[in-house]
DNA sequence: AAACCGGGGTG
DNA sequence: CACCCAGGTTT
């Protein structure tokens, strides 16, 4: 039997009733791509329905303040996504009518929608014959066609695209990309695979070959940086402290966060006063400085471990920049700032 | 081609 | 602890 037709029966029968795939509308389909894009599906699905209740279309998304959508975004991560959402929705809304482009190549002309994105929307809602290859494809197919070229590689991402383009059904190519990338998903798992009732287990070459373990080849991951992070929390007369927003391309870019001294090694109080940043803050003020975690909070993002010691700064004076406590909850924060506050802040300002 | 960008789940 | 997740952008 042809792939594509065995591929497509195991989805009738096996497929998760999930909210956009009962949907054509591209603001729907574009909301829940970007969303879930290196994001499972459990910890998307909430976000998806808020921002779909928050922003029912386009114009509303693309006429809300960035704040609001980074805050509603606050914890799922990479926020570029959100940044670019929001730059998206406006070019949508202002220049082409509330209308998304209806072919692959215009919609990659989009902020924040690549490859993946621009041939998950073309075929979910307007039937273009072009392959998706997210992680469960690159899985599937190296796996079904013993395919051993790093799926991280120049060579390897163009080898399994176009692989997957062989593939797909012309007369119902949404139905094919959502059905491959189910079974990535639910059969073919990156981990105890069911190959036992699997639909290829028959012609599976990685099963034949006993490679299940070893495919999809993946080139090797770069190292973790370790950073040291001393958060100044202001506590002003009357509730009162201050929040930074970050800005440039690093880390939490359009996030806001406490006065923040950097260190390449924990530093201790002496050192911290003696700091720029913190003379700044307090300038000629009475202050009273206290550790608040004597063990430091290590918040482990993919790529860089935070070692982080907040301190408070109480401050006997009265600040003109500063944010009421009942305001914090406006401002769209990193999950590490939030944890500290869940812990920090009485209930009543939260 | 390689680096960078989060947070959470899994075995 | 290593690896993965409906990837994309920048250097």
């Amino acid at each position: 039997m042809v792939f594509s037709k065995r591929l497509k029966q195991w989805y009738l029968q096996n497929k998760r009733d999930l909210p956009w795939r009962s949907t054509q509308d591209p603001y729907k389909i574009w909301l829940s791509e970007i969303i879930m894009q290196q994001t499972r599906v459990e910890q998307g699905l909430p976000y998806y329905l808020r921002f779909t209740e928050a922003y029912p279309n386009v114009h509303a998304l693309a006429d809300a303040p960035e704040q609001e959508v980074l805050k509603l975004w606050q914890g799922l991560g990479y926020y570029s996504r959100a940044r670019n959402l929001h730059t998206t929705a406006i070019r949508v809304s202002k220049e082409l009518e509330g209308n998304f482009p209806d072919h692959y190549k215009e919609l990659k002309t989009l902020k924040g929608i690549g490859d993946y994105t621009a041939s998950a929307i073309a075929s979910f809602c307007f039937n273009e014959p072009v392959a998706v290859v997210d992680g469960n494809v690159y899985r599937v197919l190296s796996r079904i066609f013993g395919v051993e070229t790093p799926i991280n590689s120049t060579s390897g991402i163009k080898e399994f695209k176009a692989l997957a383009q062989e593939l797909i059904d012309h007369k119902d190519p949404a139905t094919f990309n959502q059905a491959i990338m189910e079974f990535g998903a639910i059969q073919c798992k990156p981990q105890n695979p069911l190959c036992d009732t699997c639909p290829f287990n028959d012609v599976c070459l990685a099963l034949k070959n006993n490679q299940i373990k070893e495919l999809p080849v993946k080139i090797k991951k770069t190292k973790i940086r370790h950073r040291y992070f001393n958060y100044l929390v202001p506590h002003f007369r009357g509730e009162q402290t201050i929040l930074e927003e970050r800005t440039g391309k690093g880390i939490w870019s359009g996030l806001y966060q406490f006065p923040l001294v950097e260190t390449n090694k924990p530093v201790g109080e002496a050192e911290l006063i003696d700091t720029e940043n913190f003379q700044e803050l307090v300038g000629d003020q009475n202050f009273e400085l206290d550790i608040y975690n004597e063990n430091e909070v290590v918040h482990k993002l993919s790529h860089q471990h935070l070692h982080t010691t907040f301190w408070t700064v109480n401050i006997d004076a009265e600040s003109l920049e500063s944010i009421n406590f009942n305001d914090l909850k406006d401002y769209p924060v990193p999950v590490l700032i939030e944890n500290f506050l869940n812990e920090f802040l009485p209930e009543d300002y939260k």
